[in-house]
DNA sequence: AAGGGACGCGCG
DNA sequence: AAAGCGCGCGTCCCTT
């Protein structure tokens, strides 16, 4: 291990022996302001939370390095070493490297200098860069570690809830190898309206042939499509679709896998998104149906506090174009009625369609054709969206307000382009660069909302996980939720604009505040002073469902 | 038998 | 209704 000064300079070296690591890192955070510098906090941090260990703070290397990767100017060799300090990451040694746990190309013993490196590199880069980055960085090492925390507390499941979900809309649970009653039952229904005896409803080939010599016109089996045409199977399917989609996806079998001692444990992957947006590994936990929120529910003595913002990514865009039109009509309401009393459109629903398809670069349909009002009304917030779509189709990056910097297109969509502006280019050859060039136009436009609306909620985040931290233990124990969690206010599950506190019941006013205030930090952070609120929808509760 | 692409659908 | 963005995952179905 090597203790470094504030400004990165070394003090001292000392080897410590694995099983005392987590006993010195405690010690170490008791005494001081400690920020652990390490290769990947999803290798090095679960062993300290096994052992009891909360870290307060750290700098993620690897993740740092995947933002840093993208900054104009940044060093062409630090391509060659992505595979090392931007990739899955290799298993740490079992040798007493200590808190270094990066096995570096020439071998382990290396592997210290190589993390100092590193370290120099990134402090280097960062020392050139403008505040938002730092913000960025500080949010994205804090995340790193609440990823952990979240995976090791875990989301209080109740397995008896979920069961009854089941029951009710399947029937009892049947033999392995065997459709549920309800759904079986379903499916005979289905071959006799659909008249083909055979008929396997799971495959879409068949399915659609099915639907063919029905005379029906459609050209997929997918859920909307079906639901335009008329036929007395078209009910069926689709009630046969909503459940088997519960059954395979979140039934029984997912509940014996992915449910144990009453918590739900993913694994969060942080910016796993090009966007910066979270992803997750295993039991699909961001995708959880809303139908089986009821399942999740707080220990005895504890409860949930659900919390989510309200349309999160066009404040964030009117925040970060300084839209001040916009702001005003999102101002202490809902910004979709605001935008229909600026006259803008006539209702809610045009409103919602309009600012999404403005986000998410609609040209046809209804939401296209809102798009041109929007623009004459709100025209500094769509000419920030419409900018990133230019740059996109011109195959230039673009970034986030703190500065994650988007891919670069890669070399087949370049010769693409570069195909179709020669004098012999065939007109099929113009017309699919044109779409490439449409679709990455799209794809940027909203990287740029999407990522700084991750940049919002990160920081949120961050800022929650401080304040939790410094609230005093409880009476009741949640003992399922492990050492470091069975007595503290814990984040136990965050979705994109949504998270869940499981805290003890003593602590609800405290945790709800903390809530808000982290909100309005977070606010604050990213946009000054500029008059755009970031209300929320808030409430304390037993289950996660929806009241 | 395993791997991968397409499809479909859950979430924001 | 879907559309226009970003995902994960289960199933089918074809290739190797």
């Amino acid at each position: 291990m090597v203790d470094l000064d504030a400004d990165g300079r070394e003090l001292s070296r000392s080897v410590v022996a694995p099983e005392e690591f987590p006993a010195h890192v405690s010690e170490r955070e008791r005494s001081a302001p400690t920020r652990w510098v390490w290769h990947d906090s999803s290798r090095r941090y679960p062993a300290l939370l096994a052992a009891g260990v909360r870290v307060a703070r750290c700098h993620d290397l690897r993740l740092v390095h995947r933002i840093l990767l993208g900054l104009e100017g940044t060093d062409p060799t630090a391509r060659q070493r992505d595979d090392v300090w931007a990739g899955e990451g290799v298993p740490a040694p079992d040798a007493g490297q200590a808190l270094f746990d990066l096995v570096a190309p020439t071998g382990p013993t290396a592997a210290i200098e190589e993390t100092l490196a590193e370290f120099a590199r990134q402090r280097d880069a960062l020392g050139r860069a403008r505040a938002g980055l730092h913000l960025l960085v500080a949010a994205e090492s804090a995340g790193a570690l609440l990823a952990v925390e979240m995976h090791t507390a875990g989301l209080p499941w109740d397995a008896r809830a979920h069961e009854a979900v089941l029951d009710a809309e399947l029937g009892s649970r049947p033999t392995v190898g065997a459709r549920p009653a309800r759904l079986e039952a379903l499916a005979r229904r289905l071959r006799e309206e659909l008249d083909d005896p055979g008929l396997n409803p799971d495959s879409p080939t068949k399915l659609l042939r099915a639907l063919h010599r029905q005379g029906l016109p459609v050209e997929s089996t997918g859920r909307g499509e079906l639901a335009a045409v008329d036929h007395p199977a078209v009910a069926t399917l689709l009630e046969y679709k909503r459940l088997a989609r519960l059954w395979t996806a979140n039934g029984w079998a997912w509940l014996d896998e992915w449910v144990a001692g009453g918590r739900f444990r993913p694994v969060y992957i942080p910016a796993g998104v090009v966007t910066g947006r979270w992803a997750s590994a295993g039991g699909g936990a961001l995708q959880i149906p809303r139908g089986l929120r009821v399942a999740v529910r707080a220990d005895p003595g504890w409860r949930l506090v659900v919390a989510d913002v309200a349309q999160l990514e066009p404040r964030v865009l009117c925040a970060m174009a300084q839209d001040t039109a916009l702001a005003e009509a999102a101002r202490g309401r809902d910004l979709y009625e605001g935008i229909v009393a600026d006259g803008a459109v006539t209702s809610r629903e045009d409103a919602k369609l309009a600012l999404l398809g403005a986000m998410y670069g609609a040209t046809t349909g209804e939401s296209g054709r809102l798009m041109p009002r929007l623009r004459l009304t709100y025209p500094r917030a769509m000419g920030l969206v419409d900018a990133a779509a230019r740059r996109g189709e011109d195959g230039e990056a673009v970034s986030t307000l703190l500065g994650r910097t988007s891919p670069v297109p890669d070399g087949t969509w370049l010769r693409t382009q570069a195909r179709a502006t020669e004098a012999d280019a065939a007109a099929s050859e113009i017309a699919r660069a044109r779409r490439e060039a449409r679709d990455r136009g799209r794809f940027t436009r909203n990287f740029v909302v999407q990522g700084t609306a991750a940049e919002w909620a990160l920081t949120w985040l961050a800022d929650l996980r401080g304040r939790l931290a410094r609230m005093p233990a409880a009476r009741v124990d949640a003992t399922r939720s492990g050492p470091v969690f069975s007595r503290h206010a814990h984040i136990a599950f965050f979705l994109h604009d949504e998270v869940i506190v499981h805290c003890p019941e003593e602590h609800v006013g405290e945790v709800s505040a903390a809530v808000r205030a982290a909100a309005d930090a977070a606010g604050r952070l990213l946009f000054g002073d500029f008059p755009v609120d970031f209300p929320l929808d808030a409430r304390v509760a037993d289950s996660a469902a929806k009241a």
